[in-house]
RNA sequence: GCGCGAGUAGCUCAGCGGUAGAGCGACUGGUUUACACCCAGUUGGUCGGCGGUUCAAUCCCGUCCUCGCGCACCA
């Protein structure tokens, strides 16, 4: 056995040396030529140029429990790592950068150049969150490690838009869109979050009406500085109140112009004055008013937010804010706004740059989803498996309501769509209204491989949405888009488990069934675990900005991998969000220091020399233990309750392990103890550690590793690593027999719960302390020989076994389950205060007894409750009665 | 407005029809053959409110209140 070990396990050393052997020795290789059972986990992939956050511990521990828990029942594990493009996320740091210490726009590069830019920041950038994820003790097969710039995976982009576009599902069009003013590209709809607006305004303001002269029409607004782009006003048909000006038209106040007052059910007749001002090319509602009445459309913003010639020459230039003001300003010196009144409303947010989203047409890609029909019916019948349950009605909303999904986006940093135009005709073709492979001719050209001749076209400039590349993630990267099959996606694919935040359910997850019908034909992966989000002790999302984001490294430095990745596991409710606090990692910490520390108590004990004697009730009770153990935890692992697993860990080794079982055994390590006694119970400890290191392992996987070498448990089995070693079958002791398993287990719950009742009564008498204390027990009728333990556990110098024994009055007694148990005070006898003690304990007693009684003094109870709740409550009266009576007579007894 | 989730000890959460549990905290005591990142003990709860079903409800049903999340609307 190796030097005698530190007080407090040093994680710092521990778990990087055991990280280096793993990859090493090649235990995270996924076999796809193996014969065991196949296990496989595509990883979320995060950001390239992200940094590990605590929502990507809980994630990745997750899936390095289920992946190691896999190879320990002897699967074939695939857990495939990888990262992400993230296309505005990049780009914009990237660009902020170049904004920063070269004052120059992506445009002053030109884009072959910025793309350069953004490589190399990748490089130098990109793999921080990979080393992170190992440093975590993450056991990723990192011989795969993909990227979804990678070329094989470019190549399937190309190719499913490909597909998809001949398929008729792609196409493009002038559409309203989202626009982002900051990152200058249109987003999805699920890029967009609303975000209430407690200090929003309504404008009231009036328009009149052309060829009268003094009549006037009130309309609200929050967004008056759009009125320049407006062309016409709107009312519902059924608005009696204005009924006659349907048809007629009104004064736009500037830039000055006659615009229709048209009729739609779109119109609230109860909100602000009932009357709308539309803006057809700033709005989606007002577009489609504008469509229906044939309106003209007048774009009043430039791309970045401001305001553009058409908006007069007096806002040119303005930001899209400051021009609210003005305008406002305007209508109050023109004697046309009436009142500004507090307003609450919701804006839409670009969740990237966290700005204002601004509704605007322009020309996009779209795509209209594949497979949705087979994505709902795979959910809806649990082919699919969502955990938590409630994920499954979400995500058939969604499904059951898509709009198409917008996919062009006005980035460089991402994969350019595969689409050419004809040189001379690439202007023209670029500004059609709509266009899709029915209606494209041969002047342009969809496909994987650039036109032969290439000179003679022009491409298409934008790139796709990066979630457009990570939904084929479970597939695209175990096989090339050439590859019909390959071997690694025979063996992994569908995968087996998706671990992944609720947050992406629409971005990720829904996409990725589809994708994985549409070109696997089959589902990408059949269960999917959603985990809460990790908030702050006041419940508030972790963000920059609020600064109550810890590092985690920090927390690995301080506490260790294991210590953390156990902690958050075992706060971490299935199906809620997990409030952080550091006091859960210390909780972890100091569990490690725990488990050290009884490994070194049994490292001090030294080799086992002698033939083990007959196993103790002891021993045999903490195996039985051990083994509920393990059936309790495959019923979690199955729900998978990981913090009830953490949490069934936890309270075997801490409180079972140390606090009982070793606290008995102490007695057998004494000079004068029997080797055989000795040697057995050396064997049984070996054998509890040796398992108990198994089961930890997927937790807690570098100490586990690191005492299961010091215990050179490695040489009793097959692999080197315990990571590789499988749980065996068989029971921890063999050779014990059921019956002397359950009486060892009834014998030793009576000690112990007769220990704490003797521990209770000296802390009564304030005897915590004293070494001088001495039990008498009286075993009434029974036998009791277990004496020399009982004393250890109590804490007490003697403990006479003494049937019948007779007590001073005022003797503490306390009644158990191996009888009454006496704890003389030599000079200290205090009859009052230990009629007091009955007295309350009486009262316990019979409030118990008195329940029960009226339970079984209820005929509706006898006749209805089933048999063996009847004569569970029996069983009760009569324990609680006879203990009534006993205390009754030992008050009296006091006189 | 629609849907989902949560409300149990001071805090974080288990339990989800038959005696209310854990960890942390607080308090008291402790150098017992590993561990003060420890040990022992104590304290602490009309299980959000009101109704109902049941012999029996923290657990099932209804309803209301509070908080969180998602979707829709938001001139």
């Amino acid at each position: 056995m190796a030097d005698e070990s530190s007080k407090a396990y040093q994680p710092g050393e521990v778990e990087p040396k055991w990280y280096s052997k793993w990859v090493e020795s090649d235990c995270f290789r996924g076999d796809e030529k193996g014969d065991g059972e196949p296990y496989s986990i595509v990883i979320p992939p995060p950001n390239v140029t992200g940094i590990l956050h605590l929502g990507h511990v809980l994630n990745n521990t997750i899936q390095d429990i289920l992946a190691r828990r896999a190879r320990m029942q002897g699967k074939d594990v695939l857990w495939l790592p990888g990262t992400d493009h993230a296309g505005i996320a990049t780009q914009s740091k990237v660009e902020q950068k170049l904004r920063k210490e070269e004052q120059k726009t992506r445009h002053d590069l030109g884009r072959e150049k910025f793309l350069e830019k953004v490589w190399e920041w990748k490089e130098e950038h990109g793999g921080i969150i990979i080393s992170q994820l190992k440093r975590l003790g993450c056991s990723c097969d990192w011989s795969r490690e993909r990227f979804t710039m990678d070329e094989d995976y470019s190549r399937w982009i190309s190719k499913i838009f490909v597909d998809l576009y001949e398929e008729g599902l792609i196409y493009r069009g002038k559409r309203m869109v989202n626009w982002c003013p900051k990152s200058l590209t249109a987003l999805s709809d699920e890029e967009v979050i609303m975000k209430p607006q407690k200090k929003a305004k309504l404008y009231y303001m009036r328009y009149r009406v052309a060829g009268e002269e003094d009549r006037w029409v009130e309309i609200a607004t929050t967004r008056p500085e759009t009125i320049m782009g407006d062309t016409a006003v709107a009312v519902n048909p059924k608005d009696e109140r204005y009924a006659d000006l349907v048809g007629k038209s009104v004064i736009r106040p500037f830039p000055e112009a006659e615009i229709p007052v048209v009729a739609d059910d779109h119109i609230d007749p109860e909100f602000g004055t009932g009357v709308l001002k539309v803006t057809p090319a700033h709005d989606k509602a007002d577009f489609e008013i504008g469509v229906k009445n044939d309106l003209e459309i007048i774009d009043v913003f430039n791309p970045d937010g401001t305001l553009n010639a058409l908006a007069g020459p007096e806002f040119e230039g303005m930001d899209r804010f400051k021009a609210r003001d003005v305008a406002a300003e305007k209508l109050e010196a023109m004697g046309q706004l009436i009142r500004v009144e507090d307003y609450q409303n919701s804006v839409g947010f670009s969740e990237r740059a966290d700005v204002p989203i601004e509704p605007r047409i322009s020309m996009q890609w779209f795509l209209k989803y594949p497979c949705t029909e087979e994505a709902a019916a795979a959910v809806a019948n649990d082919e699919i498996v969502f955990r938590p349950e409630h994920h499954k009605k979400t995500f058939a909303k969604w499904l059951g309501d898509i709009q198409d999904w917008c996919i062009s986006r006005q980035l460089w940093w991402g994969h350019q769509i595969p689409v050419w135009y004809r040189k001379e005709k690439a202007e023209e073709l670029q500004n059609l209204e709509s266009l899709d492979a029915a209606s494209a001719g041969s002047d342009i050209y969809v496909g994987i491989e650039p036109p032969a001749d290439e000179e003679n076209w022009v491409r298409d400039g934008d790139v796709l949405d990066t979630w457009f590349s990570s939904w084929l993630w479970p597939f695209a990267t175990m096989r090339t888009s050439e590859e019909e099959e390959s071997e690694t996606l025979a063996k992994f694919y569908p995968t087996s488990d998706l671990v992944t935040g609720p947050d992406i359910i629409f971005f990720w997850v829904a996409r990725m069934i589809m994708a994985g019908y549409r070109w696997q034909g089959e589902l990408p992966f059949k269960n999917v675990y959603f985990t809460g989000i990790v908030r702050d002790r006041q419940a508030r999302k972790m963000s920059k900005q609020l600064g109550n984001s810890p590092d985690p490294l920090d927390l690995i430095e301080k506490y260790g991998a294991d210590a953390l990745r156990f902690a958050l596991l075992k706060g971490a409710p299935s199906g809620a969000d997990l409030k952080y606090d550091e006091k859960l990692i210390e909780e972890g910490r100091n569990f490690a220091t725990k488990i050290w520390n009884a490994a070194r108590y049994r490292e001090m004990q030294g080799t086992v020399d002698a033939d083990p004697g007959e196993s103790s009730i002891y021993a045999i009770n903490i195996v039985a233990k051990l083994e509920t153990l393990q059936s309790d935890l495959e019923k979690a692992y199955a729900d998978y309750k990981f913090n009830e697993v953490a949490q069934l860990l936890y309270e075997f080794w801490w409180n079972n392990y140390c606090d009982w079982f070793l606290e008995s055994a102490k007695g057998d390590f004494a000079d004068d103890a029997a080797p055989e006694a000795k040697a057995a119970t050396l064997a049984t400890m070996d054998a509890v550690l040796e398992r108990f290191l198994m089961l930890l392992h997927p937790y807690m996987p570098h100490i586990t590793e690191e005492l299961w070498a010091k215990f050179e448990f490695n040489q009793k089995f097959d692999p080197e690593f315990l990571m590789n070693t499988a749980i065996p079958e068989q029971p921890v002791l063999q050779g014990i027999t059921r019956q002397q398993m359950d009486e060892a287990v009834e014998q030793v719950a009576a000690i112990y719960e007769s220990v704490s009742r003797a521990r209770n009564l000296k802390a009564s008498y304030g005897l915590a302390a004293s070494k001088d204390i001495k039990f008498y027990i009286d075993p009434e009728g029974g036998k009791f020989d277990e004496s020399e333990v009982f004393g250890r556990l109590v804490g007490a110098k003697e403990v006479i076994i003494e049937p019948g024994y007779q007590a001073e009055k005022g003797v503490p007694v306390a009644i158990c389950a191996i009888g009454k148990v006496y704890l003389p005070l030599e000079g200290l006898i205090d009859v009052e205060a230990e009629r007091e003690r009955l007295t309350k304990e009486l009262k316990k007693s019979g409030d118990e007894l008195k329940k029960v009684e009226s339970k079984l003094g209820n005929e509706n109870f006898t006749s209805r409750a089933p048999e063996h709740v009847i004569q569970e409550m029996e069983e009760r009266k009569e324990h609680w009665g006879s203990r009534v009576e006993e205390l009754k007579q030992m008050i009296e007894n006091l006189g």
